[in-house]
RNA sequence: GGGCGAUUAGCUCAGUCGGUUAGAGCGCUUCUCUGAUAAGGAAGAGGUCCCAGGUUCGAAUCCUGGAUCGCCCA
């Protein structure tokens, strides 16, 4: 690292050297012209000698603005900035910076000096880099970035390890599809080992693009240290995990009905069954089911009408369930001639108005009644002594279908719960792969949810369908491959999270959510509503289950690799299948042989376990986990609230009884322009490289931090992002740009300037820097970047749309407080903009003061004191302004033309301000004085008004009359008297009451005739009467603008001294003549000439008047 | 079907504890300013604050119901 320089304090005038050698010579009031050499080019050096100052750009640099530089080549400090281009292409300028920070290794440094400092810890959500990274992932990115550099500028040590995710499904049906296989059987057949493989390769295969997308958009994470799910390491420390879990007991093999995919063959978790919700239209059939033995008041001969919105599972009805207490009817309907039987509630939906009702009982009257299935393929004796009756349910409602519910035990969660509770047989004629089995007859080896339509045609063939109809509702289908689940009774592996509730709960309260409404809606909701997780997939590519089980059902958890040599005698290298599975060991319970159960684990699973698998802990590093568990932040999309939030919620909880983070931000989905979801289906995508060759970086990381707060959703499209190039950027670097020009001119002058010392305006910008370094760290401290940046936004609008242009001719004379003030303002900004923007903040931060190798190098900026009460007055001061432009705009009288004055109405507090700042807002408003006046009797009249937010809440109901008793007030009285300090008396209700003068507002009244603008109690009003002088002083202005256009027309730099030559209209000439010095000064003429203008003048039109104009370089 | 969130100008968004003329930027029209800025300033046009009830002296804001969109859950 090179020798750094001091840090320079921005606020002293900077370049001593400069300032010595100036000091003691007398200030010029104007700027002297240079030495013919020097005229032309300035700042020295920089131009190509060939070129004549016409035809020039102001600032042209010969070489790109940014070369990269190393340390050890660090200015001199005298130096000057280098010239910045202000058409500088943003996208290039990063590329530079990139350079630059590889160069300096500025990452790894900003981490070592914070080496020992209180650590503030992040973890990184994996994602899986077998996908090319799209926008989303650089709004998760950026958002995972800015806190971070936040909490490393404010002093805190915050280790950025990356993660990869590489177990899973997707990754398996990638492999799949390169293979051109589709079933577990195919994989089987190809070798586990080498498909393992396969998926190994393929986890990676986009790591290079997603390597590239994070460094360019300066997310700073070590890659190198990442973790990944698949090491040995991370697969050790999971199954300690486990076994953690198994010792307390919440680990067991339950059977259960699972939504389960056929095409992948495995069960899926809750949170996966959740993001495959497709609305599809299924039939819903009604289905006569004859009674055979009949109980209570039925009859042989009668129909049960059973309804079901899967007719797949109808093959394998085992029985019907009705509600015990519901009432039900017998009834018959025309053209029918058995009776029916139906819920009552829903007798009329089903079998029409015109059924007629032969009986009514309860649910409970029919149990046990006999029935014909739809379908002959299993009979009653398969589900053993009550299969194929009416069995009693609580689960039966009158909302939809019959109120008679087919029951078919192996598909679905209240079927498998009443099949116990009645004995019922599970029978299931379904094998693994959707199909049904040879039992099914002639459906035997047909997909079951493609059989639905050929089913019900039977049934209606054979007169067994009473009604079907078309059902639109969101079905489960898989996440990853599509595939409509199937709702299946299987063994499973389960953690019994729902038995550590109330301990999810209680650590869910010591996170900081944002928005705050995920914590007790969303969040809160989900984990009350807990239930157990489904751990185990019958897959290949996964951490492996470590149970091992012998013949005799004894079960081990391994919970290490030590563990497992010690018991086998194997030392394990790759914990994968297939080479686990061949581990076996004696069962230490009984003679039998314990081998590996064929399930891996859930991937949500791996990565919940992060916070101490990402260190291999508990087998090393574990003080290295301690000191960084929990997280103090996390970042990810909203949809993660029940994956990775909950997965690792789950897992700190089951083990450490504890929260694993402090902090989240839920971000938001990324819309298009039409407020659609951006698919690849709809070909809507925004590639990141459009938005990063365009605009770049910051104008990308600008847009996500500012738009909107993060979690609301983006609506997207690459010109979205081009609009805060222009109004944020641009503007920055147009501002930054200004000063380092201003700044080489002046220098480069060799007169030197005296120091006007602190202005009005200087103290307002200060204070308007602290106020905002005071916002924008409140804002980030609470993970609001978006306030807080645009309150950065804000505040540059305010340097450069008011201070800056209200200095100009502090900068055009070189004043070193101008100088050091925008410096120190442009400095900070850099260093609040740095976890924002850090490209264009380390840019401005390298040529203005460089003192450390980055800007994120440097610590957050510290408030400084506000001067409350100047912010307030400038603001009055600028609203006098605006009420003034506003006048002469209505007046029609253009801003070059000078006014006599300008009568301020204000009073008190208003017009002190006014009076403070009056210079400014005269020379703003161009007139010769400002005349204050404390109330309106010459310009206007008032009007009073009642303020309601303080005499609501006291008259309350009677705000009514106090308003007519105020309307009825003469205002000229009220304001007179409030003046003086009395309060004013109405009557209400035959009650007095005084009112003051916080109870009543007045206004200014415009009166006609008079060229006034007025907001409130203040107003400012034009004296628009000219005389001669000032209408000479007009058109000399005017002169000066047609200079100026000529100037620029010329190419000529904005500090190169011409020669100007005048003729045409006598009036025009008298008036520059009258007015020379101000010409001359303002054109920055060395010399006036008038008549004799040359062929090529330029010719300009003022007041209809004829100027013909001349430059050229002095 | 249930939960959570959203709905304010053509577009993107603010809107504090409920306070009476609902704001800003972009875009559009007119004017204007300019020794940095494709910038800035002034004026104009543009609003059923999603709808309907309710509470209140007063509702964009609070309550209830509904609509639409998104996410999540069944």
């Amino acid at each position: 690292m090179a020798a750094r320089r001091r840090s320079r304090c921005c606020s002293a005038p900077r370049r001593r050297s400069r300032c010595a050698r100036r000091g003691g010579s007398p200030r010029t009031p104007t700027r002297r012209a240079r030495s013919p050499r020097e005229r032309c080019s300035p700042p020295a050096t920089r131009r190509s000698p060939g070129r004549s100052c016409a035809r020039r750009r102001a600032f042209e640099a010969p070489v790109p603005a940014a070369r990269p530089r190393g340390c050890d080549n660090a200015r001199p400090m005298a130096s000057t900035p280098r010239p910045v281009d202000p058409n500088q292409s943003f996208p290039e300028l990063e590329q530079s910076i990139l350079e630059r920070w590889r160069e300096r290794d500025v990452f790894a440094e900003s981490l070592r000096r914070r080496a020992g400092a209180e650590p503030w810890v992040f973890y990184e959500g994996p994602p899986t880099a077998n996908g090319r990274p799209g926008s989303h992932h650089v709004l998760a990115r950026v958002f995972k970035d800015i806190y971070p550099r936040y909490k490393t500028m404010r002093g805190h040590y915050v280790e950025r390890k990356g993660g990869w995710d590489c177990h899973g499904l997707p990754v398996e049906i990638t492999v799949e599809r390169e293979l051109g296989i589709s079933s577990k059987a195919e994989i089987e057949a190809y070798g586990i080992a080498e498909f393992n493989q396969k998926c190994r390769d393929s986890v990676f295969t986009f790591l290079e693009d997603w390597d590239r997308l994070t460094e360019r958009i300066g997310f700073w994470i070590d890659l190198d240290g990442a973790y990944r799910t698949l090491d040995p390491d991370y697969i050790e420390s999971v199954w300690w995990a486990l076994k953690q879990i198994a010792n307390k007991d919440l680990l067991y093999e339950g059977h259960k009905v699972v939504p389960y995919c056929p095409r992948c063959g495995t069960a899926l978790s809750s949170h996966e069954v959740a993001q495959g919700y497709k609305d599809v239209v299924d039939l819903s059939v009604y289905v006569r089911f004859p009674v055979l033995e009949p109980a209570g008041p039925l009859q042989a001969g009668d129909e049960l009408v059973v309804w079901t919105t899967t007719p797949w599972t109808l093959v394998s009805n085992a029985a019907v369930a009705v509600d015990p207490e519901l009432t039900y009817v017998r009834a018959r309907v025309p053209g029918s001639d058995a009776p029916l039987v139906v819920a009552a509630a829903l007798a009329e939906r089903v079998l029409g108005a015109d059924a007629a009702i032969l009986d009514r009982f309860v649910g409970a009257a029919i149990e046990g009644t006999r029935y014909e299935p739809p379908f002959p393929f299993l009979p009653a004796e398969a589900y053993g002594p009550r299969g194929h009756t009416v069995l009693l349910g609580d689960f039966v409602t009158a909302e939809d279908g019959s109120g008679l519910v087919h029951t078919a035990v192996a598909f679905g969660e209240d079927d498998f719960r009443l099949g116990r509770q009645a004995g019922l047989t599970v029978v299931n004629p379904v094998r693994l792969d959707g199909t049904y089995d040879e039992r099914i007859g002639p459906y035997a080896g047909r997909f079951v949810k493609d059989a639905d339509r050929d089913l019900v045609e039977d049934l209606r063939a054979r007169g067994r369908l009473l009604r079907a109809e078309d059902y639109e509702h969101a079905y489960p289908h898989c996440w990853r491959c599509g595939t409509p689940l199937l709702y299946y009774a299987k063994p499973s592996w389960y953690i019994a999270t729902s038995k550590i509730r109330d301990r999810l709960l209680a650590a869910n309260e010591t996170v900081d959510w944002h928005p705050e409404h995920i914590k007790e809606g969303r969040f809160g909701d989900w984990l009350r509503g807990n239930v157990d997780w489904a751990l185990s997939r019958e897959r290949y590519w996964g951490t492996p289950l470590p149970v091992w089980r012998c013949d005799n059902d004894h079960v081990h958890v391994i919970g290490s690799f030590d563990e497992l040599e010690e018991l086998s005698g194997v030392r394990i290298e790759d914990p994968h299948r297939p080479y686990v599975d061949d581990v076996g060991f004696p069962c230490p319970q009984c003679a039998g042989r314990m081998q590996r159960v064929p399930e891996v684990i859930d991937v949500w699973f791996d990565s919940g376990a992060m916070p101490f698998a990402q260190e291999h802990a508990p087998f090393e590093n574990e003080d290295r986990f301690e000191r960084r568990f929990p997280a103090q932040y996390i970042c990810e999309a909203i949809d993660q609230t029940r994956g990775w939030f909950y997965s690792l919620i789950a897992v700190s909880t089951l083990l450490f009884d504890r929260a694993p983070y402090e902090s989240v931000v839920c971000l938001g989905h990324i819309r298009d322009e039409q407020d659609r979801k951006m698919s690849k289906s709809l070909g809507n995508i925004v590639a990141p490289w459009d938005v990063l060759d365009r605009f770049g970086a910051d104008a990308f990381r600008w847009y996500f931090f500012t738009s909107k707060q993060p979690w609301d959703g983006y609506r997207f499209s690459v010109e979205a992002v081009g609009d805060g190039v222009r109004f944020f950027l641009k503007q920055l670097w147009n501002t930054y740009s200004f000063l380092v020009m201003y700044e080489n001119a002046a220098a480069a002058q060799a007169e030197p300037v005296g120091d006007g010392g602190e202005t009005e305006l200087d103290r307002w910008v200060r204070s308007r820097l602290a106020a905002t370094v005071e916002e924008v760290t409140d804002r980030l401290e609470h993970f609001d970047a978006t306030t807080g940046g645009r309150a950065i936004a804000a505040f540059v609008d305010d340097l450069s749309n008011w201070y800056v242009r209200r200095s100009r001719r502090r900068f055009w004379e070189g004043d070193p407080t101008a100088f050091a003030t925008l410096r120190e303002c442009l400095l900070t900004v850099a260093r609040l903009l740095a976890p924002y923007t850090p490209f264009i903040a380390d840019e401005i931060y390298e040529n203005l003061d460089g003192s450390e190798p980055s800007v994120h190098l440097c610590d957050w900026p510290q408030p400084h004191p506000r001067d409350l009460g100047h912010e307030v007055a400038m603001a009055t001061a600028r609203e006098t302004v605006r009420l003034g432009l506003a006048a002469r705009g209505q007046a029609k009288v253009k801003i070059r033309q000078p006014l006599r004055e300008a009568i301020v109405v204000a009073a008190g507090r208003e017009r002190e301000a006014i009076e403070q700042l009056a210079e400014i807002v005269r020379d703003e408003l161009n007139v010769d004085a400002v005349r204050f006046v404390d109330d309106a009797d010459e310009l206007g009249s008032y009007e009073v008004k009642p303020n309601y937010r303080t005499l609501g809440p006291r008259y309350g109901k009677n705000m009514p009359q106090v308003a007519a008793a105020v309307a009825a007030l003469d205002p000229e009285h009220v304001a007179v008297a409030l003046r003086d300090g009395h309060r004013i008396g109405v009557t209400i209700d035959g009650h007095d009451h005084r009112l003051g003068e916080e109870d009543l507002l007045l206004a200014m009244q415009p009166l006609d005739g008079y060229q006034l603008e007025r907001e409130g109690s203040h107003a400012v009003a034009l004296d628009l009467i000219l005389d001669d002088e000032l209408r000479r002083r007009g058109l000399a202005r005017e002169v000066v603008h047609a200079v100026q256009s000529a100037r620029k027309n010329a190419g000529l730099a904005v500090e190169d001294r011409i020669v100007l030559r005048l003729d045409g209209d006598a009036e025009l000439l008298a008036a520059v003549r009258g007015h020379e010095a101000l010409v001359a000064g303002e054109a920055l003429a060395t010399t006036v000439l008038y008549g004799d203008v040359g062929a090529d003048a330029e010719v300009a039109t003022i007041e209809g008047r004829e100027l013909r104009i001349s430059v050229a370089c002095a």
